[in-house]
RNA sequence: CGGAGCGUGGCUCAGCCUGGUAGAGCGCUUGGUUUGGGACCAAGAUGUCGCAGGUUCAAAUCCUGUCGCUCCGACCA
């Protein structure tokens, strides 16, 4: 490719609404522009990084034995009705209509429309298992788009679907998965790991995310050095010991706690409350019946791991006022001693505590000398806190670390949650009809794409790994008069290149020196040929790797030693 | 959806407080001089100041509404 042929908009300076440093090369080196609040244009340099990162998941799965399909975007809405995602997705879908007022839903994922297909087109154990996967464009009705391609409503996924006769089966289709995605990051470039993940409402019960390490990421994932273990902070669990059960058997007394109403504020004089013997009281309301969350003083709800146990995808914080409504007292005065008639989930860390002290439901007041098993009916115990870094690890006891990570792909095993609900059986072998065993897998790629570049970049720019860089080598001759010796050699290197196959771009524009080097190492290419006047009059050009060292080489071996470096994955000259 | 901020040429931004016929740098066009890390000189082109309404002799500037964008939070397959 002539660079004077392609269209390759670099910037100077970023625009003002790209936040992160990926979003920012993104724009500066002209591989995306923004068409509106989470929808971008890919431009021909974009598009090019984009479908190597796609051309690495293909040829992974169809190496673990997954086939490719393609399902439609436009989804009727009969279907997500159908596995009941309708509603507990319904927030994320994009929903459309048609000239006759028929509601489509644009597809966010597609469990719906591979589970129809399987319904239709597998009928028995001979046919299983299989594994579709499909690489297409995904919407998501994102309440916040940002940082580029990251959150996006708009962008590119692939995902994939398996169909397995029973468990074991499963088990395997996603252990195959599972060494793919790694194999696919690692090709790609990146740093990547995979860690214990919570399912949210696609359901499922057993789960891994793939992380690329970044502070700019939206997960945080907890791990520990010692032994390996790591998840994200939504699942993670630690070895932090229970509360401490005391030898008191004083019956709950209340006292007066006036303008009293966090935890904070009864830690100190004349209450001196350590927030370890403090229960927080949290009230939230789930398929509009309020229930209420009891966790330590000094702990942190987790959501997620809340959705799991509450028996709904559809809860939220209570209001003051429904809180008022239930308890007949405000938030900083809740309690759950004496209460009944309401779900009361509480914290695992609870269990055995007593001498604790909490909300007396009533404005001003407080209980003290709480035992929780004595004096509050919990309706089920469960892990409903949050991990802090520094905790003894569940599995080894050294302290937990916690990181920011960029969540590029997820792996679940479904079940028969879809299977049941859209009637994909099989006849098994035994004569008997039977659900599928699912399983899904996603991978973000337009969100890899951007996870590449915000892990691979210097000062100057980006630096494309080779398995992803839209040309691998970018030719420069420092001058472009068509009989000059520079400009001769450089369309004969470049031709040369091309016929081995290597993806090459001759910068071909008149520009000055400075601008072309400027802007070859924006874009990132991971080498660059100069072929200047100077080291030309000595037979030589340069070679320079995008993060090494120029390398003055015989430019009659030019062409050999780039075919090289490219060859063995720029290892060395 | 709650809180904060911003919309001025392709990009970055000044001007707004204190109303008086729209600016800079970069980019773009033309000519010339340059030519190994974002050159220099000269001459140019490019704006309904997001949109709508209001106040005023007069609005980029003040007021109201609206749309869009960004950040924090809530949300997140």
């Amino acid at each position: 490719m002539k660079w004077t042929q392609t269209l390759i908009p670099t910037l100077r300076e970023a625009p003002a609404d790209a936040e992160i440093l990926s979003h920012k090369l993104l724009l500066r080196a002209g591989l995306i522009r923004k068409v509106a609040g989470g929808v971008y244009t890919f431009l021909p340099l974009g598009l090019r990084a984009l479908r190597k990162v796609e051309q690495i998941i293909r040829e992974e799965m169809d190496r673990a034995g997954a086939i490719e399909v393609l399902m439609p975007a436009l989804q009727p809405k009969e279907l997500w009705e159908q596995s009941g995602r309708a509603e507990t997705a319904r927030d994320v879908l994009f929903k459309v209509k048609d000239s006759s007022n028929r509601e489509w839903f644009l597809s966010p994922t597609a469990e719906e429309v591979i589970t129809t297909t399987a319904a239709n087109e597998i009928n028995s154990y001979r046919q299983l298992p299989k594994n579709f996967y499909q690489i297409s464009v995904k919407f998501r009705d994102e309440i916040r788009p940002r940082f580029g391609l990251m959150r996006a409503k708009e962008f590119i996924m692939k995902d994939a679907y398996s169909f397995d006769t029973a468990d074991d089966g499963a088990m395997a289709s996603y252990k195959k998965m599972y060494d793919a995605y790694k194999r696919i990051f690692d090709r790609c470039g990146v740093q990547n790991f995979p860690v214990e993940a919570d399912t949210g409402v696609i359901g499922g019960n057993y789960s891994h995310e793939f992380m690329v390490p970044a502070d700019t990421g939206e997960n945080d994932v907890v791990f520990c050095e010692a032994c390996g273990y790591a998840a994200n902070v939504e699942k993670a669990t630690s070895g932090i010991p229970k509360t401490a059960t005391r030898e008191i058997g004083a019956a709950v007394e209340k006292f007066a706690t006036p303008g009293v109403v966090t935890i904070e504020a009864l830690t100190k004089a004349p209450y001196s409350v350590p927030a370890n013997r403090q229960i927080k009281t949290l009230i939230y309301i789930a398929d509009s019946k309020p229930v209420i969350i009891l966790i330590r003083g000094d702990d942190q709800l987790n959501e997620a791991k809340l959705a799991g146990v509450i028996g709904t995808p559809i809860f939220r914080a209570a209001t003051a006022e429904e809180i008022f409504a239930a308890l007949g007292a405000h938030p900083g005065s809740l309690g759950a001693v004496g209460v009944k008639n309401i779900s009361i989930f509480t914290d695992e860390r609870l269990r055995g505590a007593n001498d604790m002290t909490t909300g007396a439901n009533e404005d001003g007041f407080h209980f003290k000398n709480v035992s929780i098993e004595r004096d509050i009916v919990v309706s089920k115990w469960a892990d409903l806190r949050t991990v802090t870094a520094g905790e003894p690890c569940a599995k080894c006891g050294k302290a937990l670390k916690i990181r920011r990570a960029i969540e590029v792909g997820h792996v679940f095993k479904l079940g028969t949650k879809y299977s049941e609900k859209l009637n994909a059986t099989f006849l098994d072998a035994d004569g008997s009809r039977k659900p599928c065993v699912m399983g899904c897998y996603g991978i973000g790629v337009t969100r890899t794409l951007q996870a590449i570049i915000e892990q691979c970049n210097d000062k100057d720019g980006i630096v494309w790994p080779l398995s992803t860089a839209p040309y691998q080598v970018c030719i420069t001759p420092l001058s472009v008069a068509p009989d000059n010796a520079c400009m001769k050699l450089a369309e004969k290197i470049y031709a040369e290149l091309a016929a081995r196959g290597i993806e090459v771009i001759l910068d071909d524009r008149d520009e000055r020196p400075g601008v072309k080097f400027k802007d070859a190492d924006l874009v990132g290419f991971p080498i660059r040929i100069s072929i200047g006047e100077k080291s030309l009059a000595k037979g030589e050009v340069e070679i320079k790797p995008r993060s090494g060292a120029v390398v003055l080489t015989k430019s009659e071996e030019a062409v050999e030693k780039v075919a090289a470096l490219v060859g063995n994955g720029l290892q060395k000259v």
